[in-house]
DNA sequence: TGCAAATATAAGCATATACTTATATAGTGA
DNA sequence: TCACTATATAAGTATATGCTTATATTTGCA
C-alpha cells in the first residue's frame, strides 16, 4: 500500500492532467497498449498539434513515456511513474476504451511496429 | 463493479474538481467526517467566500451534501452519487488529513452539534 | 541529397478558473 | 425586534488553459 501513496501536489498534478475529456481518452487507450500521435489524431479527432501539446503535458508529468519507432512515436503508460497506481485506479472507473482502437484496426489505420 | 463505473464526462467533471489542492483537501478532511466552512477556512488557511465557493462546485457537482445545524451548515461526501467510488478510490492514494482536525480539536475550534 | 511524412514547438487568442472585495441572507439569542 | 455570527453570492480581475495557425525538426526513402 505505501507505494501506492503520493502528497496532495503530486496527487492534485495527476488529477488535473486526468480531468480533461482529451487526455483521460488517451491515458484510457493506453491501457495496456501503445499507440502514435496520429492514432490519438484519428480517434479524437483532433488537430495534431492538440495531441501533441496534451501528450507533452502527460510527458512532463511523468505519466506516459515516448518511444520514437522509426517515422513515429509512440507513447505507453509509464509504469514506473509514483502516480501510476492512482492513474489506473481512476481508470478502473471509466469504460474501456480498447473498441476505439479495435475500430482503429478495421479501418486499416492502426500503426503496427514490430 | 457495474456501480462504481462512469463515462468519461461525469469522470472528468468529478477529475477536474479533485484536481485543485484546496478541493483535494476538503475531500480528504471529509473522509469520515462532517466540517463546516468555519473549519475549512481554519485549516485551509484561506478566505471564507473562496471556500464557499470550493464547496459550491463540489456540491453542484453532486460530491458533497450540505446540512443546516444552528449557525453552522456542515458538508459531508455524498456517499449515493455516481462518482462516491471514484473519489473513494482516490482518496486511497493520499495521506489522511485527520491530523489537521485532531489540531483543530486540541486548539478548541472543532465544532461539535450533536 | 532532397522530399514527404510524422511530430514538436511557438505564438496568439478566447475562455475558464480561482481568487479578491463588497454585499446579501439566514439563524440565534438578548 | 435588533445585532451578531456563519455562510452565500456577486462582480471584478489576474492567471491558467486549450485551442488555432504557422513553422521547425526528425526520419525514411527515392
Amino acid at each position: 500500500m505505501e507505494r501506492t501513496m503520493v502528497d496532495i501536489e503530486r496527487a492534485t498534478t495527476a488529477l488535473k492532467l486526468l480531468g480533461d475529456k482529451t487526455r483521460l481518452t488517451i491515458i484510457g487507450l493506453l491501457r495496456g497498449n501503445e499507440c502514435c500521435v496520429c492514432e490519438f489524431v484519428e480517434i479524437l479527432q483532433m488537430s495534431q498539434p492538440a495531441i501533441s501539446q496534451h501528450l507533452r503535458k502527460l510527458r512532463d508529468a511523468g505519466l506516459v513515456q515516448e518511444e520514437r519507432k522509426g517515422h513515429w512515436i509512440f507513447y505507453k503508460l509509464n509504469e514506473n511513474s509514483d502516480i501510476f497506481p492512482l492513474v489506473v485506479s481512476v481508470l478502473e472507473h471509466i469504460p474501456d476504451q480498447k473498441e476505439k482502437l479495435e475500430a482503429l484496426e478495421k479501418s486499416g489505420k492502426r500503426i503496427k511496429c514490430d
